[in-house]
DNA sequence: GTTTGACTTGCTTGTTCCAAGCAAGTATCT
DNA sequence: AGATACTTGCTTGGAACAAGCAAGTCAAAC
């Protein structure tokens, strides 16, 4: 037992709580009925208050789930940059790719809530598309550093290496596609991500000799 | 002025017509504001009926998506297999490519449609997923034949050509992907699908010397 | 002329969103 | 320190609207 009523909550620490309650419970909600079928109602009680608040705190359906993508995209971003750090080239590839698949299977639920909505928002034009164009372009620029950084890659142009980049990127999303879809089959997903790191290597290599 | 009450229609007819009509609204309506933000209600109206009809014929909105996927797709399909018939190999495997990227330059509501439900679908169990399933299987298992079945592939083992098809896959999702969120740059697009070619052929290519 | 089936209309339920109200926390004045 | 004014988290009620169902109308099929 947790010392109680030891001492008032400040208001900000009850937003927080109340926050990530409501972030915990729509992740679950998001995850086992889709965000389509999930109700702001759902959320709210879901995370022990009433049926109104999660409406009132974000203000739309929308912004909630703005605010899901924003944090487990920011969650995810950070432990990526930590992994990678001062790798370059095709070890920091492999690197990212080794975190995007453990990632996947250790945090399962936030990482399907995070691309189901990511997949649901293509077209929505709002806020939501603003919060995954920049995680894209991150994830884009990122690789594309990696690529002119790393060793041996000196002749390789930044526009060759933006296609590998955008190939790279494209991969992934593809991959996680067939995670979503295909949630039991971890085995093909893993070796998704390995021939990945392969087909980038070949890339890499083929980019090395022209 | 076509003939207009020269013939009382058939129900058959009508049906189709309906059908026709609300196929056309729904897609139109999907492009624009998102499957979620559509309206059975709209539908009808948009197609010339009443605001109930949409909802009538197809029992649900999960239903008449499916619907709009199935036609759509059984067009692409048809299409694709007539542009591939008698190729092999990389040969198809680039026309087919081609043929990807002219069909959704050439009707792009249609595609988007079709892949906006696609994507706003992964994890809705029902019927969706699997008419999903099945158009993406017959994808995977064309790619795969054709690599099996290309000149100078006879080394190239099933599990090998099965790692290819399902790469080339999760690559055209994450492309369709790219278009459908950037629907304006049509450059990338396409230089995404040219560059799809190369890779497919590195592929090919280093499973031969192996 | 009866039946079948396309299409419409009315109604129920559930959802989002807004606005009014309550309760808990924070600041100010004496 | 304690009372009073205020701010803000949270709840509750209601309006607008969507999906889904059932009953109804009218044209086509036989």
């Amino acid at each position: 037992m947790t010392m109680k009523s030891n001492r008032r909550l400040t208001q900000a620490e009850r937003t927080e709580i109340s926050d990530n309650r409501m972030l915990e419970a729509a992740v679950r909600l998001i995850v086992e009925h889709g965000p389509a079928a999930t109700s702001l109602k759902e959320i709210g009680m879901l995370a022990g208050y009433s049926r109104g608040l999660a409406g009132q705190r974000f203000g739309s359906k929308d912004r909630l789930f703005a605010f899901v993508l924003r944090r487990v995209g920011e969650t995810w971003l950070g432990h990526l940059k930590q992994a990678t750090e001062n790798l370059t080239g095709e070890e920091a590839i492999h690197r990212a790719l080794d975190e995007h698949y453990r990632f996947c299977v250790e945090a399962p639920d936030q990482v399907r809530a995070f691309y189901t909505l990511w997949f649901e928002s293509v077209n929505a034009g709002s806020e939501l598309a603003e919060i995954i164009g920049n995680i894209h372009n991150r994830r884009y620029q990122d690789v594309e550093n990696w690529v002119l950084q790393g060793e041996g890659n000196r002749q390789i142009a930044e526009e060759q290496a933006g296609a590998i980049a955008a190939q790279f990127c494209a991969s992934v999303i593809g991959i996680v596609y067939y995670w979503l879809a295909n949630p039991s089959d971890t085995e093909e997903t893993r070796s998704l991500h390995e021939n990945l790191k392969r087909t980038m290597t070949l890339l890499i290599a083929a980019e090395r000799e022209d």
